[in-house]
RNA sequence: GCUGCAGUAGCUCAGUGGUAGAGCACUUCAUUGGUAAUGAAGAGGUCGGGGGUUCAAUCCCCCCCUGCAGCACCA
């Protein structure tokens, strides 16, 4: 019998049989260790531990605490929760159930919806199935066995599956006592090493295959971990996230709200306007120095957008509309029946702009912003509060340049992008390349041409961030016109935005037949890139609020400074320091009110006012301020000339101060 | 758009086949108080919209709208 080494991770060899398996060999090391393994790596790879063993190989035994043995624990609570719900439900289908983020999902067909008190009721049996801890086994079918089982079974989406599995691989099937799947594992040994440390979270609809013209399936998420604190932990994050829903503080800091009438749609209050002025005015005060600000049209005819070919692409999710005479009497010829679409981009308007009149190569690169309000008519389900409307506005522009300007214009960009995102407190940022999709425009040679430059931009970002960006590529998620960067920002409790975009274009300029002379008097086809920075303000706005919690940093913060009075006699004081705090050009506003200080402390922290002065007699015969920063229980008295100098150096935007120190 | 759940006062929520209730917010009065709710009184709702069943619907049924959680989508 040939015989094999195996490397341990401490680099001591072990010579055994060849197909011995991994449970044999842990065995042969203790007892003890094999009592506690629940998984292998054979190379870096999980594998069973019942799995022969058939060449050298670098071996770990991988107790249910390791790191490596997370997927498996959710993998396995995946297949317990399936079989939990055949045994609740029997005739419902199993599909498929893999392992996600945190925990797992297992979708089933069944013809009864679930209820909520359905989770309760999994989880329950599920506990029980653990409780047996009943083996995983490997078992390898025949196609046909497989597939004739599961028919018999009535579970169609698994004959499928088998269906799909490449000729000349096997078709495994784990049993887990009674029960079994159709998995290509692998599984720890026993259902008892998934543990306690799971939860059902919720149930909802999903499609067969992703696809929104397959099966109606529904699917039941769970959240698994290997030990208990951190499941806790986990629910705890989640409950931290929920009390920073932008929907919630918006509403509690009068920022905006929605409407019935308005899906979609946002009224933006006093506050929250003022707040979303001070980002344009940021971007607007970094767009100074190389682009020149628009504003194209809202409403343009519907040829225009075929031209563009987003009325081909994207008619579904566009608003037309036509005059309301027209509406009210579509069968007369004498109105106006023209159609117009309300833009859902900006890109076409800026092609017109730069098409009127003759552009030299002198002009280029030519770099148009606009902080364009667009409409998209958005599927009624993806509606989010701020993070996805119908209506809103992009810090967007274009840039006309020629190909041998597009590596710096891309570069210049991203250091654009890396500033402002510091500027708002986003350290870590992931930029993605997305490649040509499926369905897309303009030749192969030219996807080659831009994504080879875009490649070569993409590394060259990296190397000049000092670390700061990771980069990636997304296969098949650029746009139908170019493919582009993708910029992703992760927010104070781990979660991530995808906010900035640079796109590169060859096709729409040849469309409009935009042109430039050039230096050789030949007219020439200009680049287009499209760039977004905060993307939608809206939603960059919500993003905002959530990482601070509703806590704005003070450039920011609406409100900056409320004067509340202790007593009466000191109104006129009160009075005449809010003035004195406007005159420096701080958003303050007095509150007189006959409450005591208490309630009056109680109502602006809640409000998340970033600053109290409160003002009594002492202050007031002094001529101090008794300032109290939110979430901080403490006060500080001070001279009134000393608090104003303070404050106003505090509320100075992060770009100023970079130019003002400099 | 799809699946499930929900919609009662500005907010958070209770409630019933016989046309509604609490707390906070609001208004008024008293109170001038030292850093997260002073007390009292008052006002406030065609119970999301439209149909139907019923002597009677906020409650039961149907349709629609809107929202929530996912899915799908995201130029």
């Amino acid at each position: 019998m040939s015989t094999i080494s195996l490397t341990m991770p401490d680099g001591a060899k072990r010579v055994v049989a060849a197909g011995t398996t991994g449970l044999d060999v842990a065995k042969a090391i203790s007892p003890s260790l094999a009592k506690r393994t629940v998984a292998m790596t054979l190379d870096g790879a999980l594998c069973d531990l019942s799995e022969p063993i058939a060449a050298d190989a670098a071996i770990k035994f991988i107790a249910r605490t390791d790191p490596e043995a997370l997927e498996l624990i959710r993998h396995d609570a995946a297949h317990v929760c399936a079989e939990a719900v055949q045994q609740l439900w029997p005739g419902t289908q199993v599909t498929i159930g893999p392992v996600i983020e945190n925990g797992f999902f297992y979708d089933f067909a069944k013809a009864e919806p679930f209820q909520p008190e359905d989770l309760a009721k999994i989880e329950k049996r599920m506990a029980e199935i653990i409780a047996k801890n009943a083996s995983f086994t490997k078992q390898v079918w025949s196609r046909d066995k497989a597939k004739d089982y599961f028919r018999a079974k009535g579970e169609a989406f698994k004959v499928e599956l088998v269906d799909a599995i490449p000729a000349g691989e096997d078709v495994k099937i784990y049993a887990q006592g009674e029960w079994l799947d159709l998995c290509r594992g692998p599984h720890m040994t026993s259902t008892g090493s998934i543990g306690k440390a799971y939860k059902l979270t919720r149930f909802s609809g999903s499609y067969w295959r992703g696809d929104a013209k397959g099966a109606q399936l529904q699917r039941i998420y769970g959240v698994a971990f290997a030990k208990e604190e951190e499941l806790a932990a986990h629910l705890k994050q989640q409950e931290e996230a929920e009390k920073r829903d932008h929907r919630k503080l918006g509403r509690e800091m009068d920022f905006f709200h929605f409407q019935e009438e308005g899906p979609g749609v946002v009224f933006w209050h006093a506050l929250g306007w003022t707040t979303f002025q001070l980002l344009i005015s940021y971007m607007r005060r970094r767009l100074a120095e190389d682009y020149q600000e628009v504003q194209g049209p809202q409403l343009l005819d519907k040829s225009l957008w075929e031209t563009s070919g987003h009325w081909g692409w994207y008619s579904d999710n566009m608003f037309a509309v036509k005059s309301a005479t027209a509406f009210n009497n579509p069968d007369d010829d004498a109105a106006e029946q023209r159609v117009f679409a309300l833009k859902p981009m900006n890109c076409p308007g800026h092609v017109q702009i730069f098409k009127h009149g003759l552009k030299s190569y002198r002009d280029l690169p030519l770099r148009l912003a606009e902080f364009g309000c667009v409409h998209r008519y958005e599927a009624s389900g993806a509606l989010h509060g701020l993070m996805r409307v119908r209506g809103f506005t992009q810090d967007d522009a274009h840039v006309f340049c020629t190909e041998e300007q597009l590596e710096s214009e891309c570069l210049k960009i991203n250091d654009l992008m890396m500033s402002v995102y510091e500027d708002f407190g986003f350290k870590e940022v992931v930029v993605k390349l997305a490649t040509r999709p499926e369905k897309r425009v303009g030749t192969d040679a030219m996807w080659d041409h831009a994504e080879d430059i875009l490649r070569k931009v993409l590394v060259k970002m990296a190397a000049e961030s000092g670390g700061r960006i990771k980069t990636g590529i997304n296969e098949g998620e650029g746009t139908f016109y170019g493919p582009k960067f993708e910029y992703t920002l992760r927010d104070a409790i781990g979660r991530e935005w995808q906010c900035g975009t640079t796109q590169v274009d060859f096709n729409l300029p040849e469309r409009f037949g935009a042109f430039y002379i050039a230096a050789d008097s030949s007219k020439k086809q200009p680049v287009m890139v499209h760039r977004a920075i905060c993307g939608s303000l809206e939603r960059f706005f919500g993003i905002l609020l959530e990482n601070c919690a509703g806590h704005l940093p003070l450039w920011l913060a609406p409100r900056q400074v409320v004067v509340a009075t202790i007593v009466s006699d000191a109104d006129a004081y009160a009075l005449q320091v809010v003035k004195q705090l406007k005159a420096a050009g701080l958003r303050a506003v007095v509150d007189l009110r006959n409450e005591k200080i208490n309630y009056k402390v109680r109502e602006h922290s809640e409000a998340k006012v970033p600053i109290m002065l409160v003002v009594g007699r002492r202050e007031a015969e002094d001529g101090k301020v008794a300032m109290r920063r939110l979430g901080s229980q403490d006060n500080v008295v001070m001279g009134l000339s000393e608090a104003i100098a303070g404050l106003r150096d505090e509320a100075v935007p992060p770009d100023l101060r970079r130019v003002y120190v400099s």
